[in-house]
DNA sequence: ATCAGTGCAAAACATTTGCAGCATG
DNA sequence: CATGCTGCAAATGTTTTGCACTGAT
C-alpha cells in the first residue's frame, strides 16, 4: 500500500520469467544449483528457441560452463513443470524456449528449410483456429505446435550452413 | 478415345498415389528398384505416418525385406520430391506418410504424449487460417506441419508404452 | 557393360543414464 | 551431513555414410 519512493523499475518480460522459473523450481523442492540457474538465465534472454547443443555451447563462452548432461536434465525437468516448451523443427533436433504463462506473446516458427534459420511470428487468429480445433477433436489437447517451412530468402547459404 | 470396354475400376487414392510416386521417380531420372517400390507400396497403404523404424519392421514380415538404410535413402528421396512428408512428434523420431498433390485431404497430427499414439485429423478452417498467415509473413512458406499434443483418455498405459 | 540401387556394418549424431564427487539447505 | 545437483563417460536409439555387390537399363 505504500507507494514505493523509487518506482520499480519496470522488469522485462525475461528477468520476470527466470525468477518465476527460480520460485516454481523452490516450490517443486528442488535445490539452487549453479548448472540450473545458468540455463534459466540463459533461455530468459533468448528471443527464440535455442537446441541444447547450443545452449551447451552459448554457457562454454560464459561464467558459467554446463556439462551436456545437465543441461539435458534441466530442460526436461524446466519442461516438465511447463517452464519451457520443446518445439522440433524437423532436423532430428529439438529446441527449447521459455514458456511465459498465457497472456505473453504466445508464438510460433518459421523455419528456412535452406539455411535453418528459426523465425518466430504470431498470428491472433491462428490462436483461435486452434482453440476452436482443440475443442471439436475428441483429445484433451494440452498444446500445440505450429511449424512453417520454406524459404527465408535472405540467405544465400545452399543448405544447414547453420 | 476409344472407350474401354471394361470401364476402368475406380483407383484408390492410395493406388494412384503409388503409381504417381513411381512415375515421378522414373520422371527424375531413377532406377527401378525393389527397395524403392515396396517403400512406396506400403507408405501407399497406410492411414498415418510412420516411423522408418516400423516401416523397416513392416516390411520385414512382407515379399520384400528392405535394408534399415535403404528404408532411410528411400524416405529421403521422396521427401525431396515432396512425394512423402516427414512430421515430427516430439520423440526424437521422424514420421512419414503419403503426401497427396493438393486436393487430397491434407491431415494434421494429434499425439497422445502418454500412449505415443498419433491420429490425423482435418480441418479446413484451420488450413484457410494457415494460407492466410502463409501470405502475411515475409517468408517463402512451402510446407507447414501441426501437432496438437495432448492425452487421447483411451489409454490406460503411463507412458510410452508403444 | 555401366552405373544406379541395395545391404551390411560402422560411423555420426542427439539424447539418456550410471556413478562418483561436490555443494546446498 | 544428508541428499540433491553436477560432471564425466559410457550407453542408447535414430539416422547417415562407406563400400562392395547386385541388378536394371
Amino acid at each position: 500500500m505504500v507507494p514505493p519512493s523509487h518506482p520499480p523499475v519496470e522488469q522485462s518480460l525475461s528477468t520476470r520469467w527466470a525468477e518465476q522459473a527460480t520460485e516454481r523450481l523452490a516450490d517443486a523442492g528442488y535445490r539452487r544449483g549453479g548448472a540450473r540457474q545458468a540455463v534459466i538465465d540463459l533461455l530468459a534472454a533468448q528471443p527464440c528457441a535455442l537446441s541444447a547443443l547450443e545452449i551447451e555451447e552459448a554457457l562454454r563462452n560464459s561464467a558459467r560452463q554446463v556439462a551436456r548432461a545437465s543441461v539435458y536434465r534441466v530442460l526436461d525437468e524446466l519442461e516438465q513443470l511447463k517452464l519451457v516448451a520443446r518445439i522440433e523443427v524437423g532436423q532430428g533436433i529439438s529446441r527449447y524456449e521459455a514458456l511465459h504463462p498465457h497472456g505473453a506473446p504466445h508464438h510460433h516458427h518459421l523455419v528456412c528449410d535452406d539455411c535453418g534459420e528459426v523465425i518466430p511470428f504470431e498470428d491472433e487468429e491462428l490462436e483461435r483456429t486452434i482453440a476452436r480445433v482443440a475443442r471439436r477433436v475428441a483429445f484433451e489437447v494440452a498444446e500445440h505446435d505450429i511449424v512453417l517451412h520454406g524459404s527465408c530468402g535472405n540467405c544465400g547459404k545452399p543448405a544447414g550452413s547453420l
